[in-house]
DNA sequence: GATTAAATCTAGTACACACTAGAAAAGTCA
DNA sequence: TGACTTTTCTAGTGTGTACTAGATTTAATC
């Protein structure tokens, strides 16, 4: 029984890393193989299909970003300002997939290479993840703190766009680390770039 | 020569068409000859892979992207306050990617899915375009319309990253447009989310 | 140490893919 | 119409993929 669980797991981290760097249609299940010693048929014998199990990467990748988020929200007194929330909310995602590990990682760089069945699989826990987002911004705007005048589902789509788009671009080995890059986000959504006063347009919508 | 020249058009729409929404891999050669009611073999009179054929439907869909940017700027009064031209960059960009055709869309939809060689390809195409970016956000911090305090590269990267992930959600068919999408990247990373004073706290980098 | 169960391997199948060669058809122009 | 060129089709090749069947080895148990 314990050979079994360190395989699947040795199996398991292996395509999560390649999924992370090399995509969905990249991984095979003779690349996933070579990558621990096995032939690729050995595979089978611990899961079902490639898609069985690259979907179990991806629901450990999911689990493993809100449990970063959720965590770092629970760290905060009790009564904090809704921003700050915002911002460390932001500064975990970015770690979880930028710094973190190959789970999340692959969550993110696979999105939108899936087949049609794993794409339709991952739907509700990307809704649950979007909920956390939704009540972030909710609780900013009916305290005052935020702007009432834009779309929030918009607003909580483009702040996690602007971090998932930061898988493409973000170099683990540069001087910018990935709490900075959620830094960035934090400033630029929440804070803006523009200095001093602007007017603040109607917006339509 | 003009029925080549119509083929080899339908060939490139049909291409572009199946990658702005199916991506890379599943746009298969067989799939875009039946599309256009021909036999797969009939494609390599056109084109002599389909790596090149898709290279040529990136190839447009930069350029595209290029021209729209370009030309929205282009209609800007000569005296503009730098956080117009970045509003109507943006907005620009948002309506290509989201709201104009499928080449611009392949283009996004198909990032970080193509393989090594097509990827190199592209790699001097995106950095003319980031440049637009970058020349637009040291004018505005130059103007002292911007904040100087963060990082310009991430700043450019969060916000072109914001409008391309904005292609994995967003339904032309929905009450918001591309254009709004656009207006609402513009608010938040430029005028924030935030009501009223906030501190500027120092960022590091 | 023998027996049973777990785990892996060898050797394949079937299929989808990009791509090729040469025949057939369609179009062009005297 | 007939000669020629351009375009498309038929029929294939080779390769890589996920996956299967059954033999073989390794590990656990009595």
């Amino acid at each position: 029984m314990k050979k079994s669980d360190r395989t699947r797991q040795d199996i398991l981290d292996a395509t999560a890393s390649s999924l992370a760097t090399a995509g969905y249609t990249a991984t095979t299940v003779k690349s996933i193989a070579e990558t621990i010693g096995m032939q690729d048929a050995s595979i089978y014998y611990h899961f079902s299909s490639k898609d069985e199990l690259v979907g179990e990467v991806l629901d450990i990748g999911t689990a493993r970003a809100v449990t970063a988020v959720d965590q770092a929200l629970a760290e905060l007194p009790d009564a904090h300002d809704p921003r700050e929330a915002l911002r460390v909310a932001i500064i975990a995602h970015a770690e979880a997939v930028l710094g973190g590990g190959d789970y999340p990682r692959a969550n993110v760089r696979t999105f939108g290479q899936l087949p049609p069945d794993l794409t339709h699989r991952h739907r509700q826990g990307h809704r649950n993840y979007g909920q956390i987002w939704t009540r972030l911004i909710d609780d900013g705007v009916e305290s005052g703190a935020l702007r009432g005048d834009l779309n929030r589902s918009v607003a909580r789509l483009i702040i996690i766009g602007a971090l998932c788009w930061a898988i493409e671009w973000f170099d683990a080995g540069e001087e910018v680390s990935a709490a900075d890059v959620g830094e960035h986000v934090f400033q630029m959504v929440v804070n803006g770039l523009s200095i001093g006063e602007h007017e603040s347009p109607a917006v339509s919508v």
